[in-house]
DNA sequence: CGTCGAGTTGAAACTCATCAAAGTTCGTGG
DNA sequence: CCACGAACTTTGATGAGTTTCAACTCGACG
């Protein structure tokens, strides 16, 4: 199948998730502009790598439909899961200080992404002071998560963590226009483990506990969230009422 | 004293640490301009704030002696450091993304920092491919950064994670042209332990060890590492030529 | 001189990892 | 389309490592 078939009728103009995205407070010209150093390839499978840890630093990658997984591997060879991304999450931030790929990533699913030339990115941001305010913003905010994600690790508990693992992917797919109740989590129980610090077993027995308990329906890879509320006081939540006297 | 006073002979043309900083890859020019929108400001006293979260984002800063902590404070009210900040160092970078700070920033020691106005940078990079580049590289490695930590965090023990973090103060003291082996640590072993996800008791416990093994030498805040191979080890790092056969 | 915060050390408790084994789903080739 | 093997998931028993609780020391400081 041509290269073009993708390619039809999928543009950042007409892209649902654009709010997400790169886009976002684009002005139209400015849009064009960068529709035009986008490039659209063919779907990943499975198990594809957008790239790997040393490779040539070539494009940063925007995520159209399906999900990835980034990791590191340590010295000792052991690999970390930094990141689940969904629609409309750039893939390789972490990497733009240096001149290769300091990560990998890597298709959960069947997936389509956005693939954005390094250096044609950079060229359009000199041009384009919105869209360097946006990749700032998107920086930062993923500056952001991280630090929450220290903060999740050293504070929390299994199920705490667990807990909030499920309320996050929760509001990222109610921001994408999905339901925030029920969803298809598609990495394994392994790698939901390696993210949060937890083994697999330990993530097996909390789902089932919370399955028993009523909180959430398991079926596999799809949650249904029961009781929210519920599932907020386990994952620590707290109001602000209950510390301001 | 008047602020004027402050200002004498400091300025981004003869910083020792520019290398670590902004300046970084500036031309003479772009230096100039990039001094001009820097503000100096009277050294901070231990304990004091740059800013807190929720309060308008204003400015970053950049270290100029000293030392700072970065910390959240989770719904729950416990406070979660995550990072300390030597000189060179950029703060602020997680709040970019939003109208006010996201964290707290407070002072180790006495301390003095450049206040870069967030408005003028934001102006500025746009004249200057060149900063706005070096803004990217600095935010980008402190994503880098933050991964590492989380990899930390999820695979390494007590030990591994008070050795490792030894090491990266030695590194980065090092790189400011400090000796790597004899340094002090300006902050408490409370703020360590909480920065590693440990506590007080373990820290303190992990410190004797490693005293009595005779791998460091440990003096109240004053560190001496005098088997830094050793520590390596203990740190979990593992020549690269043992995997790759 | 007494108090307060920081640091150290010990003993007990608890969470989660590890090891083991069985059950289930997925994917691939016949 | 089905069957087979591999990968993934679940559940149980045990133990290691870290937290928790408690007591004590030390130095700073009014």
């Amino acid at each position: 199948m041509s290269e073009r078939a993708w390619n039809n009728n999928i543009n950042c103009q007409n892209c649902s998730i654009s709010q997400l995205c790169l886009p976002y407070t684009l002005d139209n010209l400015s849009l064009d502009k960068l529709d035009d150093i986008i490039e659209r390839k063919r779907p990943y499978r499975k198990g594809e790598q957008l790239f790997q840890a040393g490779q040539p630093l070539k494009a940063l990658y925007a995520v159209r439909s399906g999900s990835f997984k980034s990791f590191t591997v340590s010295n000792d060879g052991d690999a970390q899961i930094t990141a689940f991304h969904l629609p409309g999450d750039l893939i390789g931030f972490d990497s733009i200080h240096s001149p290769t790929y300091t990560s990998f990533a890597e298709s959960l699913e069947t997936s389509m992404v956005c693939e954005i030339p390094f250096q044609s990115l950079e060229k359009l941001s000199d041009q384009l002071p919105l869209l360097r305010r946006q990749v700032m913003r998107l920086m930062s905010s993923e500056i952001s998560a991280d630090k929450q994600m220290l903060s999740l690790l050293n504070n929390k508990n299994a199920e705490q963590r667990l807990a909030t693992f499920l309320l996050d992917f929760s509001e990222r797919f109610k921001s994408r226009g999905l339901s925030s109740k029920e969803f298809r989590l598609s990495m394994t129980r392994a790698e939901v483990g390696n993210f949060l610090g937890l083994t697999v077993e330990t993530v097996s027995r909390l789902l089932s506990k919370l399955h028993k308990s009523g909180v959430i329906q398991v079926d596999g890879k799809f949650i249904l969230l029961q009781q929210i509320d519920a599932l907020q006081q386990l994952a620590g939540v707290q109001l602000r009422s209950c510390l301001t006297p």
